[in-house]
DNA sequence: GGGCCCGCAGGG
DNA sequence: CCCTGCGGGCCC
C-alpha cells in the first residue's frame, strides 16, 4: 500500500479520493466525529479492534494519523454511530428495514409500528427519550441500569463489556466491576416499560385515537412572526400552538375529549379575532385558503368569508362556490375575477367526497362576509357542523362555471344566530321547497347519510360513518412532511429563538 | 375602500 | 418542489 503524506477520505460520489475506488461498506470507516466516510485501505493506521472501529477518529479529525482511537469528545455523534453500526451488525434486520432504522435515527423521528399506533402514548414517548438502549436505541429489552443512571439492553451492555469496555457507553463514566461482571436487570425499569407498552396498544386499540401535531409544543399560544416576515403585525404571522387533539382531517364537531386545555370541546358560536386563533382551536385549519380538505378523501371544513356575489347564506343553508378559476399570478392571491372555469378537482373535489358520503362539514363564519347577515360582527365564528346536501357545477355570474354546494345545516346545537327553541330535540331541516327554490336544481334524492341517536343529542352515522381510519399514505405523508418542514423550519429560526422574538415583541 | 404586497400552510 | 389559497397589514 502506497503510504502518501496525504490522506485524503471517500468524496461524495463515496469513491475514495486517494485510490479512486469505491470501497465496500465493510470496507469503510466512518469518523465519530465529522462523519467522514474513509477507506479502510488506503488509512495509514487502521483500527485494530471492532470496539475501537466504533469511536474511530479520522486523520483530520484526530490530528495525529497514528493517535490511538480514545474517549469520544462528542457523545451525541459517537452514540449515533454505535447505534448506526448497531444496526448494520443486526443480521435479523432485512437492508430496507436497516436502512429504515439509519433514517430515523439521523432524523430523530422513529415512525410507530406496524402503522396502526397513530394513538401515540406520550408515556411512551417520554420513556422513548430517556430509556432507550443507547446500543439499539429501542426500549430496553431485559435493561440494566448503570449507576449513572443510565439503561441497556443486558445483550448490548454485555457485548460491550465483552469488548473490554469498563466506561457507560452513555456518559464515560466507569461502570463498577461489580456490575460488570453481574449486571441486574431493574425489575422495576421491566414493570414500568411493560405499563407503557401495555398503554400503548390500548390507546392504539382504543376508540379515542389522541394526535398531537408534531412539534405543536414547541409553538407559542399566539401566532407568532418569524425572522422571514418582514412587516409588523399579523399578516405574516406563523400560527401559534394548535389546542386541540384532533387530526388534521378529523370530520365533524370537536368534542371535549379532544380539548384538553378547557375539556368542553369547540362550542358552536364560539368567536376568535381572526382565521390563525380559529386555527388553533382546531375548527378550520388553513389559514388562508376556504377549503380544508383532500381530494380523495373529503373536506373537514370550509370557511365563509363572501369571496364570490353569487353565494347566498340564509344562516341554516347556503351556498358555497369552490375555490380556483382565478387568476392568481403575480401578486393578485385574493383576485376575485373569475378567468377560467373551475372543475371538481383539489378542494373542490373534496367536497363533492363529503357531499357524496354524507361527511359532517365544520363551517367557520368570518366578519368579511359582507353580505350575509349571519355574518360575525368581527372575526371568526364557529357555526356547527353542515352537510353538502348537493353539489353541482353550474355558469356563474362572471361567465365562467363554477362549482356550487348547497350547504345545510345538521349540528345538534343550537346556531348561533337562533334562541334554542328546539331543545334537546333534533333541529328539522330547513324546507325543502325553500333550498329548492334557491338552488333552481334541488332535488332531494336520499336521506341524510347521518343523523340523530334517539335521544337527538348525539351523533349518529346512518350510512356513510367518517372514515375511522386516516386515508392509507395521505396521513403518513402528511406527518413526513410536516417533520421535514419542521426541520427545515427549525434550521432557519430555533424554536427558542422564535419564543424570544415573540417575548421581545410583546415588551 | 381598494390595491398591493408579504409570508405561512398545505395539497399535489 | 411548486403552486394555490374566502389573511391581514399598510399605503394611497
Amino acid at each position: 500500500m502506497a503510504h502518501d503524506s496525504i490522506q485524503l477520505p471517500c468524496g461524495g460520489d463515496g469513491a475514495c479520493m486517494r485510490c479512486k475506488v469505491t470501497p465496500p461498506t465493510e470496507e469503510t470507516l466512518t469518523c465519530s466525529i465529522c462523519a467522514a466516510p474513509w477507506h479502510v485501505g488506503c488509512l495509514a493506521s487502521k483500527p485494530e479492534t471492532l470496539a475501537s472501529t466504533l469511536q474511530w477518529h479520522c486523520p483530520d479529525c484526530s490530528g495525529d494519523p497514528l493517535l490511538p482511537p480514545s474517549v469520544a469528545t462528542d457523545g451525541s455523534s459517537s452514540e449515533l454511530f454505535v447505534a448506526i453500526k448497531a444496526i448494520e451488525a443486526d443480521e435479523s434486520l432485512t437492508e430496507k428495514e436497516k436502512a429504515r432504522k439509519r433514517q430515523e435515527l439521523v432524523s430523530g423521528r422513529v415512525e410507530e409500528d406496524g402503522g396502526n399506533g397513530k394513538g401515540e402514548s406520550s408515556v411512551l414517548d417520554v420513556l422513548d427519550e430517556s430509556l432507550n438502549c443507547s446500543f439499539c436505541m429501542q426500549l430496553p429489552d431485559r435493561p440494566v441500569t448503570t449507576p449513572c443512571g443510565h439503561n441497556f439492553c443486558l445483550k448490548c451492555f454485555q457485548k460491550w463489556i465483552g469488548q473490554g469496555k469498563r466506561t457507560c457507553a452513555k456518559c464515560r463514566s466507569t461502570v463498577p466491576p461489580k456490575m460488570a461482571s453481574q449486571p441486574r436487570i431493574n425489575s422495576t425499569l421491566v414493570s414500568v416499560i411493560r405499563m407503557a407498552k401495555l398503554s400503548k396498544s390500548n390507546a392504539a386499540a382504543g376508540p379515542l385515537k389522541v394526535f398531537h401535531f408534531i412539534h405543536n409544543q414547541d409553538r407559542p399560544d399566539k401566532a407568532f412572526t418569524t425572522e422571514r416576515a418582514q412587516k409588523a403585525g399579523k399578516a405574516n404571522a406563523a400560527s401559534g400552538k394548535i389546542f386541540v387533539t384532533v387530526p388534521p382531517d378529523h370530520f365533524g364537531p370537536i368534542t371535549a375529549e379532544n380539548d384538553p386545555d378547557r375539556n368542553q370541546g369547540v362550542l358552536v358560536g364560539e368567536c376568535w379575532e381572526d382565521r390563525l386563533e380559529c386555527r388553533q382551536w382546531g375548527a378550520h385549519l388553513p389559514h388562508v385558503a376556504g377549503i380544508a380538505g383532500q381530494s380523495n378523501y373529503g373536506a373537514q371544513s370550509v370557511a365563509l368569508s363572501g369571496g364570490y356575489e353569487d353565494d347566498e347564506d340564509h344562516g341554516e343553508w347556503f351556498l358555497y362556490t369552490g375555490s380556483g378559476g382565478r387568476d392568481l399570478s403575480g401578486n393578485k392571491r385574493t383576485n376575485k375575477e373569475q378567468s377560467f372555469d373551475q372543475k371538481f378537482e383539489k378542494m373542490n373535489e373534496a367536497l363533492r367526497v363529503s357531499c357524496k358520503k354524507g361527511y359532517p362539514v365544520r363551517v367557520v363564519r368570518s366578519h368579511k362576509e359582507k353580505r350575509s347577515s349571519y355574518a360575525p360582527e368581527k372575526g371568526v365564528r364557529y357555526d356547527g357542523v353542515y352537510r353538502i346536501e348537493k353539489c353541482w357545477r353550474k355558469v356563474g355570474i362572471q361567465g365562467f362555471k363554477v362549482c356550487r354546494y348547497l350547504f345545510v345545516r345538521c349540528d345538534n346545537e343550537p346556531a348561533p344566530w337562533t334562541s334554542d327553541e328546539h331543545g334537546d330535540q333534533p333541529r328539522p331541516l330547513p324546507a325543502i321547497s325553500e333550498l329548492k327554490k334557491a338552488t333552481d336544481i334541488f332535488e332531494r334524492k336520499e336521506s341524510p347519510s347521518w343523523d340523530f341517536d334517539e335521544e337527538g343529542s348525539r351523533w349518529k352515522w346512518k350510512k356513510a360513518p367518517p372514515p375511522s381510519k386516516k386515508p392509507a399514505n395521505a396521513a403518513d405523508l402528511k406527518e413526513g412532511k410536516r417533520t421535514r418542514k419542521a426541520i427545515r423550519h427549525s434550521r432557519k429560526l430555533s424554536t427558542r429563538e422564535r419564543l424570544l422574538k415573540v417575548g421581545n415583541k410583546k415588551q
